[in-house]
DNA sequence: GAACTTACGTGACCTACATCACATTTAAAA
DNA sequence: TTTTAAATGTGATGTAGGTCACGTAAGTTC
């Protein structure tokens, strides 16, 4: 599917807008290509995007100061990724985000989203829509980690994006889960 | 304070809105006083309101099979609460919001934020960042659990929040940073 | 197709935290 | 003031998951 398609009816599941709002939205995003491996943010940049996915797949992560990696997201298509925290509060990037596979992505400045969020009264209520349902989901998986154990964390992330399995190497399922590669490899024998 | 006078100067941290437009939004709250231990939603109850805090302290919880508490928030003044997860998708309660001590707060109905986000764009805008805000913290505490020990927990939350230190018994803390009442007894040995 | 790197499995051992049991202190209720 | 219940401390013991070490398989790169 087309770019533009892909976000016209993505954005359409919560808010109306008509063609010529959308092609003036959609005339603020930027399309861009990335390889398997390529780093979209640094830890330590300045932030001042966010990415809409549109094909393959993405990782937001965390590195502490043993290098040891947290997994905070996967984003798979129709999918958006950054630093939220940093971009929202103009900071340096604590977090990283990468490229797990080839992946296109549409690209939204923090300035232009301000500004079609206050031109557009309906955006706005579309960003505050996607970030409700992001902080529900990040509360869920807040209390799925303190409630269960890693082989029912495994099970629920694979019930719910089976389509992790083929895509993600097993230790970044392993970060995301929070558990060691060797314990994530124990959980599947048998 | 005035209850008032503490919703308008909260909101005016992040919008500015005329007198007319205030008045009209406050009209919309409903005062209400609850009692030490009272319960405010249940697991199982519909949900159609949240609550601003002017007084008092409340938590929010997750009860799971084998009847252990998981706290997700503690809501101290100037701080909202609700079952979000509930109340954005009309479900059923599946999280507890009961008051720690005496408390008054401001209640809003669901379909009055709805309409007054529809009728007065900053204050959707305002309900945009509010939701931001709480996303990026959630992330930050899933980040802490992943990354940190009960310890390094227990004192990050007394730095951000030294007012819990007296208010909330220990074991609710305990609830709170996901581990035992006895383990976090111990952590403060000497 | 050889050289190198990344992914994955598995044993041995270690550690943070859970659970159970019981004592003590503090607060609420009668 | 007495009674009852809730909150906290502490020992003994169990366990999920971490760390280290090493081996094999499978992609990448030259």
């Amino acid at each position: 599917m087309q770019a533009k398609e892909l976000l016209k009816e993505h954005i359409a599941k919560t808010i109306s807008l008509t063609d010529e709002q959308f092609d003036y939205l959609f005339s603020h995003f930027k399309l861009q290509s990335f390889k398997k491996g390529q780093v979209i943010i640094a830890a330590g940049d300045k932030v001042d995007h966010e990415y809409f996915v549109l094909d393959g797949c993405l990782k937001s992560f965390y590195i502490n100061d043993d290098l040891k990696m947290f997994i905070l997201q996967f984003a798979m298509p129709t999918w958006w990724s950054s630093d939220y925290n940093a971009l929202y509060s103009n900071a340096k990037a604590t977090i990283n985000l990468d490229c797990i596979t080839d992946a296109e992505v549409l690209c939204l400045s923090n300035d232009d989203r301000e500004k079609l969020c206050n031109e557009i009264h309906q955006v706005e209520h579309f960003f505050r829509w996607r970030t409700n349902k992001g902080y529900v989901a990040s509360q869920k998986r807040l209390l799925s980690f303190m409630n269960n154990d890693a082989k029912h964390r495994y099970e629920e992330l694979l019930a719910q994006y089976p389509a992790l399995y083929n895509i993600v190497p097993k230790h970044l399922i392993a970060a995301y889960l929070g558990v060691s590669r060797e314990t994530l490899s124990r959980l599947y024998q048998h």
